[in-house]
RNA sequence: GCCUCGGUGGCUUAGGGGUUAUAGCGUAUGCUUCGUAAGCAUAAUGUCGUGGGUUCGAUUCCCACCCGGGGCUCCA
């Protein structure tokens, strides 16, 4: 929309003839008044489409206050193509003028409308003060994106927000065994972190005075870093830490594989007006990332559930297949206030291994639920943190499951938060969480498992039942492992923590980069290790070699410094005797090995995960520097 | 989005309305060929976040914007 304003002595127009077939039909051809107005010339553009009534009351919203500003009750609304270059078709238009003006009329203004489609003659006196002519642009699909002032129109539903605003909480916990506590009646002496986890759910004051420790971890060794050139939250991984990214990704998706899961891609943007998103969309306030392609806006998804639920609603689908698991390493974006980010704790990009397993029923989503537990514990065990569950339930759902709830906590097998809430405030009616809590004090949700009730319809997502007819699923919402970003958060925040206590902190030997340095003593000893190199290469083993030219010590150091958990000092004595000399970094030991036993360690110790190749040169003399130390 | 603190070579950092803006790490070159956390010497590298303003003069003061930290709100 585009708007020439005018503050005028008087006003007159004339209709003169159509200009265009279905021109407005038009009682009084000529208006004329002495008063003095507010003339609006208005066009609409072509992204007024993307929603004429928040386009209006936006308009109307402008229209307003500047009249308040110069005291004026009369209100002229003139449709004027010809300020844009992009104007919108004359329906569209119409509409929007339309809801302008009655929009205005509303807030007690005299209006006068302007008929549409006519060649008309007009007559104005420009007052010329300071405030009498201005002009306005409005783009409602930036409107759209930012979200939150505009517009709800007829069926849209924006029940989220109040429904979470009243929805009244009961936090306890609960043991294995079934035994509930109230949170603040709770012996926490043996769960340390447990309290601090309740503690940061339910804390008023959440203050941090130091930056999140992994922020300076994960430039250090070269694992991510912030990308100035983009937008703020969204990183870039350097050669050493898209080799951890790649590693846990394939983890993960292994795991998920081996669970039955159909594996695939979809896009990351999406169609503002495909009828199922803009259902789910307006559930919740728009935080998107928004695409403008020709004439449409899109969002970048933020979450994988779009592109699988739109896949499987096409999909065939018999109940045989039940439960079917579909699973995405999932790019995703959120635009999340400036406020709220944090390292990679919280970006506005992120990597979402994301699954969604569709079943028949409650009574199949809870058997799925403890599958899933499965694999969710397993793989929080890998990562060799520290984490506190947590379960947030539908009051209805908790007080017929009890039993449910107490066989899920059995299995995690120590005491967890209960959050009962007493509206549905979102899809789900089931949701756990895996956290890890940080050195200042803060949680971050790895893992998460939730039951969603409502999307299978939104998304017209049915399967064909053994009565050959069509029925809705349930769908369970799993991050097995959660964000990679959030993975790592989690691992550096352990490892600082560890430290603060004094022990040597690490990264997990299957995830880490480089799993072997080699430092040999001088020049002449780099061809053997390359010779060594090649049994690791052999046995998937990730090294690399310190050829530049530097004292032992100076090339230790390096290596400590980059948390490489085996180093190999390669000199005249091993050459000869065939045996290593390996510092351990995690047993801070030295001791005698062979390559082959050496590999037989490693590979012991990661048999889970699969191989994950070494993404930049062996050499350390042709690798470039991007955030390291030495 | 709002409040608040900050931004000085690749990194960490000193400084401050006025001559040529520090230092360490790293980098380059030369010497050193070294045995488990820093070998020696020399050199290069700065639009002091960006844009505008005040001033004879701005990296320093003011404004706007960008980026980062912390907080509020938020976290589908």
């Amino acid at each position: 929309m585009r708007m020439l304003q005018i503050h005028s002595d008087g006003f007159s127009y004339e209709a003169k003839r159509k200009a265009l077939k279905n021109a407005e039909a038009v009682k009084e051809k000529v208006y004329k008044t002495e008063d003095s107005c507010l003339v609006n010339f208005i066009a609409a553009e072509t992204t007024d489409a993307n929603d004429v009534s928040a386009a209006a009351k936006a308009t109307a919203e402008m229209i307003a206050s500047a009249a308040d500003e110069i005291k004026e009750k009369n209100i002229v609304v003139y449709p004027w193509v010809h300020l844009t270059e992009s104007p919108s078709k004359p329906s569209v238009a119409l509409k929007l003028l339309k809801a302008i003006a009655k929009d205005l009329k509303e807030r007690g203004f005299n209006v006068v409308r302007v008929p549409f489609g006519w060649y008309k003659s007009f007559e104005l006196h420009c007052k010329g003060h300071p405030l009498a002519e201005r002009s306005k642009v409005l783009d409602i699909s930036k409107e759209i994106a930012k979200g939150a002032d505009v517009d709800v129109t007829e069926g849209e539903d924006l029940t989220a927000l109040a429904a979470e605003e009243k929805s009244t909480s009961e936090f306890f916990i609960m043991e294995p065994g079934g035994k509930v506590t109230d949170i603040k009646e709770f012996n926490y002496a043996k769960y340390k972190e447990l309290k601090l986890y309740m503690e940061y759910e339910t804390a008023k004051d959440r203050t941090a005075h130091e930056p999140p420790a992994h922020i300076e971890l994960m430039k250090k060794l070269e694992l991510v870093d912030y990308e100035p050139g983009s937008d703020a939250g969204n990183f870039r991984w350097p050669p050493r830490g898209l080799t951890l990214k790649k590693a846990i990704e394939e983890r993960v998706t292994a795991e998920m594989v081996d669970y039955g899961a159909h594996v695939i891609q979809t896009p990351l943007i999406y169609d503002y007006e495909h009828p199922s998103l803009k259902a789910y969309l307006q559930r919740f306030p728009s935080r998107q990332y928004v695409v403008r392609s020709g004439e449409k806006d899109y969002f970048a998804r933020f979450s994988a559930c779009f592109g699988q639920f739109l896949l499987i609603s096409q999909a065939q689908v018999s109940y045989k297949q039940l439960p079917l698991k579909l699973f995405e390493i999932a790019p995703s974006y959120r635009r999340e206030q400036s406020g709220e980010l944090a390292g990679i704790r919280r970006g506005r990009a992120f990597t979402m291994p994301d699954i969604h397993e569709i079943v028949v029923d409650e009574e199949g989503a809870k058997a799925a639920v403890l599958r899933q537990l499965e694999f969710v514990e397993k793989l929080h065990g890998e990562l060799e943190v520290s984490y506190e569950v947590s379960f947030r339930l539908l009051r209805s759902f908790y007080e017929e499951n009890k039993d449910f709830l107490t066989k899920v906590i059995d299995r995690i097998g120590k005491p967890v938060m209960i959050e009962v809430f007493d509206e549905r405030y979102a899809y789900f009616i089931f949701k756990g969480e895996w956290n890890v809590v940080d050195d200042q004090k803060k949680a971050g949700c790895l893992g998460t498992i939730q039951i969603d009730v409502e999307n299978s319809e939104r998304f017209d997502i049915k399967y064909v039942a053994e009565d050959g007819k069509e029925r809705f699923p349930l769908i369970l919402h799993t991050s097995p492992s959660g964000s990679i970003e959030r993975i790592l958060y989690g691992v550096l925040e352990h490892a600082h923590k560890q430290m603060k206590i004094g022990k040597v902190p690490h990264l997990p030997l299957w995830m880490t980069p480089i799993q072997v340095r080699f430092a040999p003593v001088d020049d002449s000893f780099v061809d053997y290790c390359l010779e060594l190199g090649k049994v690791l290469d052999a046995a998937g083993v990730r090294y690399e070699i310190d050829d530049r030219s530097q004292t032992v010590g100076k090339k230790v150091r390096s290596a400590e410094k980059l948390w490489i958990p085996y180093i190999a000092v390669i000199g005249e004595r091993e050459q000869t005797s065939s045996e290593l000399s390996i510092r351990r970094r995690e047993l801070k030991d030295q001791v005698k090995m062979s390559i082959d036993e050496l590999v037989k360690e490693i590979k012991e110790k990661t048999s889970f995960a699969p191989t994950q190749r070494l993404l930049l040169p062996n050499l350390v003399s042709k690798q470039a520097i991007f955030s390291r130390e030495v």
